[in-house]
DNA sequence: CACTGACAAGAGCATTGCTCTTTTCCGAGC
DNA sequence: GCTCGGAAAAGAGCAATGCTCTTGTCAGTG
């Protein structure tokens, strides 16, 4: 009776990752917004209504959809950052946050739906927190190891007010219990900053305005650096 | 007949800016994807083939409303700037950055809609780019002065390569003749990070990881400006 | 007065997400 | 081996959407 449990629970997963990979297809040539339940129902043979049966609606493919790419960059960082192995902080810096850029350009859909504007009147539900916190957790684990070690070349930093209070639940969240307040706030404007710069990218705003972007790019993420103390690589 | 044919113009360009307006408000509750032309011609009391006689496509409209939320972040910054006219530039700074975030958090759809991901199958048309440039350009016009008159603090910055040739075209399309490359690439950087910030806040990266939001965007764009050396306000 | 051109109205088409009801079919217990 | 239960699929249907086409309407002009 198990077995036969699992034999059905198997067949439905298998058409669970099948209808994900159908979308994740549709998603990559058309974008979010025109995925459509129906096409994805017709890729695979099969009457519309059936899918949702596996998806009662379309946001909870969406959300499959949010969970998988927010893996898919966490993927792509922690190749990034275990090809530079033992490199100093400012390379797996730069790796990292070339990572992040490349990944953007190559899944462009991806990213619009997972950092460009919400869907309306779509709440991400709480089981895309996790996925949603690898690629900057990477990022802030090296930050600290870096400052362990002493590699950081911070000067003086101002001590910060009322934030200190997100800096430790910060601290708390990706498990970096010395790395200080404002070295934490720092490497939140240098996260940001990377993910502005790829969003101008991506989404258009760069058009007849910058042409070398790669090498724009390695500045930012130079200068961003520099914020929290990391030479240039 | 001049008279006439402008009395056809004008019930004409009073009737699109009705337009525009039901859209702009249905766009603020609803968001982007969901604005509807027949809603739009529903709420004007018109049938909705009428519609399409003033935009002849969902697109269409779509730009208007594009082009006059650039102009509407522009006119904020310009009032924020002005409202701060004779400071140094480090108070100017964060005037534009503070007006450019509130009136993100005053209008999220029409943010989104001009930051956020684009809308697929809709390329933004050229009626778009000197909007666009507005807020960018105010602000590298200021840095320009501020550097014009000795105020920024610049270390020894590093002649950037091939991306000189972006640099030359940004300084000619924001006539800044004396804003040195690096200055200008990192202005670059400065800008988006403000917009990685506020785009993080908005589209939900901050929930549940950073509450004093006020704080923590003053702290970045403090840290924004030491990139293109300005000190804190 | 008749006409032309701008406008509005309405019907219609293909598409969407989603909800029903009905049918099929697989697997397990008697 | 057969029969039943529940899971799955199928299909029809509903209310929307953007857009097109055809038909009606009315103002201003020769």
């Amino acid at each position: 009776m198990n077995a036969s449990r699992t034999a059905r629970e198997r067949a439905r997963a298998e058409l669970v990752s099948e209808i994900t990979a159908s979308a994740r297809r549709q998603l990559a040539v058309t974008g979010a917004a025109a995925l459509s339940m129906r096409a994805v129902s017709r890729e695979l043979g099969m009457v519309s209504s059936a899918l949702h049966r596996y998806f009662p609606t379309r946001d909870d493919l969406l959300t499959a959809l949010i969970v998988q790419s927010y893996d898919a960059l966490g993927d792509a960082v922690d190749a990034a950052d275990d090809a530079v192995a033992g490199s100093g902080p400012a390379v797996r810096w730069r790796a990292i946050t070339r990572a992040v850029r490349a990944w953007a350009l190559a899944n462009p859909h991806e990213y619009a739906l997972i950092y460009g504007s919400p869907v309306p009147g779509y709440a991400a539900p709480a089981d895309t927190v996790p996925a949603a916190g690898r690629a900057v957790r990477r990022f802030v684990r090296m930050l600290a190891e870096a400052h362990a070690a002493g590699a950081l070349d911070v000067g003086p930093l101002p001590e910060p007010g009322p934030e200190a209070a997100d800096a430790a639940r910060l601290r708390a969240a990706f498990e970096v219990p010395d790395l200080p307040d404002p070295l934490l706030l720092a490497a939140l404007t240098a996260w940001t900053g990377v993910f502005g710069h790829v969003s101008f990218e991506l989404f258009g705003q760069f058009e007849n305005a910058v042409d070398h972007r790669d090498e724009v790019f390695d500045g930012t993420v130079e200068r961003l650096g520099r914020l929290v103390g990391l030479p240039a690589a």
